[in-house]
DNA sequence: TATGCAGTGTACCGTACCGTACAGTTTAGT
DNA sequence: ACTAAACTGTACGGTACGGTACACTGCATA
C-alpha cells in the first residue's frame, strides 16, 4: 500500500497523502483529524490536496474505498476452502472474521458511522462490498444446497444468521473499544463453535416432536434443556 | 420521559435539556448539534447548562446514560416468558432485538462508536447495561440446562453466538442507515427462523457419522448439503 | 540555458463553536 | 412586600479548522 510513484508525481503525492489519510483517521478519527496533521505526515501541500481530492470529504471517500476493497479482497476468491462441509463454514467464518475485526476495517467503520450522513454513499459501498457479498454468495450456494423447509426462512435469511452467529458480538466489542485485540485462537474457536451450533443447533427441548433417541449423532448433551422453562 | 417540574426549576430545567439534547443528539448527531441548538430548543439558558452538566460531554454522559438505562429495561425483568423452551428464546430474542434497533438505542451507538475514545467510560456502561447483562443472565441458564459437551464451548460463548445470529446484520444495517426501519414482521420473522437454527441446526452434510435416516424430525431438508464441496 | 508546469509553503479569510461573564428578570420563601 | 437565589439572554474571548490565494521552487523538456 506504501509504495512510491506509481506513475509521475502526482500520483506519488495522490498516494502519500491516502496513507497519512488512512493512518491518522485510523489513530485519531476523521473529525479530530486536521487537513494540517495530514500535510504535516505527507509532507505534500494544501493545493495539492485540493486539487486531488476537491474537499475533506473527497479525501474521506477515496480512502475508505481503498481499504474497503483491499480489506475484503480475502473474501472474493471462490477457489477458497470448500464451501459447505463444516471445514469450509469454518474456514469462511475465520475469513470473514478477521476481515471484519482489521484495524483498517473497524477505522472505517467507526469513521462511516460517525460520518455516513455527510456522505451516505460510501456506507452503501462499505457494506456491499463486503457482508453484502458474502450473504449473496453464500445464499446462493445455501439455495442449491438446501431444499426449502417450512418455517426456516430464505437463502438470504440463513446467511445473515450464519454470519451473525460466527461474528457473534466479537465486532461490537471490538467497535466500542472495549477489548484491545482478539487473539487468533478466540478467534479460531468462537468460530468452530458457531459453525457447529450453526449446523447442528444446541439441541431441543425433549417435551417436543422428537425423543433423545431420535438424534442418535448426539444424545447425551441435550438432556434437560426443557426442564428449564420458568 | 418529558414530564415537568419534578422538584423545583432547577431539575425541571435539567430534564429539558436532556430532552432537547436527545432529540437533537438523535436528528443530528453529537458533532453537529451545538449547545445553541439545544438552548433554542429547550428554552433554557447557557448559564444553567454549564451549571448542571459542566461541559458538553457532561451532558452527553448524562443522555446517554438515561437512554441507556430506559432503553433495556424490557430486557430486566426475568418475569416474562420462560426462557428456554422454543417459545421463551423466541420472546426473548424479539425482546433484544427490539431495544438494539430502537432509535434512541441506534443513536446512542452512533454517538459512542464516534466519540468513545473522548469518553471512554459510557461505551462500557452501555454494554454492560445491555448485552453484556442479558449475555451473563442468558450463560447462567445455559450452564443449568445444558451439559458440556467438547468442542461446544462455554455457555458464555453459545449466549454470544445466540445473540448474534438473533441479531444477524439488522443492527449493521440500521446503524449504516441503509435500511429506514424495519417491521414488526419482519423482526419476528428473523428472530424466530434464527432461534430454528440454533436450536436444530440447519443439518449437517450426510458424509458425516449421521444418515439422513437418522434425523427422522428433518430428513428432506439437508438433502444434498454436502455435495456443494467446492 | 530558457521555459513552463507541477508541486510547495504560508498567509489569510470566514465561520462555527465551546466556554465564561455579567447584567437583568423571574420565582420562592418569609 | 422584601430579599435571596435561581434562571435568562446575550455578548464576547479564544480557538480551531476548512478552504482559497498567491508567490516561490524544482524538475523536465526543447
Amino acid at each position: 500500500m506504501t509504495q512510491a510513484k506509481p506513475q509521475g508525481r502526482g500520483l506519488a503525492r495522490r498516494q502519500a497523502m491516502l496513507d497519512a489519510a488512512r493512518e491518522l483517521f485510523l489513530e485519531k478519527g476523521f473529525e479530530c483529524t486536521s487537513l494540517t496533521d495530514i500535510l504535516k505526515r505527507s509532507k505534500g501541500s494544501r493545493s495539492t490536496l485540493y486539487e486531488q481530492f476537491g474537499s475533506k470529504a473527497g479525501l474521506l471517500r477515496a480512502m475508505v474505498e481503498e481499504v474497503t476493497s483491499t480489506v475484503w479482497q480475502l473474501l472474493g476468491d471462490d477457489s477458497g476452502p470448500c464451501t459447505f462441509c463444516e471445514a469450509g463454514l469454518i474456514e469462511l467464518g475465520r475469513r470473514f472474521v478477521y476481515s471484519a475485526l482489521a484495524p483498517e476495517t473497524i477505522a472505517v467503520y467507526r469513521i462511516i458511522v460517525a460520518e455516513g450522513h455527510r456522505v451516505p454513499e460510501i456506507a452503501e459501498f462499505f457494506f456491499n462490498t463486503g457482508p453484502r457479498t458474502l450473504e449473496h454468495r453464500l445464499a446462493e450456494r445455501f439455495r442449491a444446497a438446501l431444499s426449502v423447509r417450512e418455517n426456516v426462512g430464505s437463502p438470504e435469511e440463513i446467511a445473515q444468521i450464519y454470519l451473525g452467529a460466527v461474528l457473534g458480538d466479537l465486532h461490537v466489542r471490538q467497535v466500542l473499544g472495549l477489548v484491545p485485540h482478539w487473539s487468533d485462537e478466540q478467534i479460531d474457536s468462537h468460530v468452530r463453535i458457531a459453525v457447529g451450533i450453526f449446523l447442528d443447533g444446541v439441541g431441543r427441548p425433549p417435551s417436543r416432536v422428537e425423543t433423545i433417541s431420535d438424534r442418535p449423532d448426539s444424545p447425551k448433551e441435550i438432556i434437560d434443556l426443557g426442564s428449564q422453562l420458568g
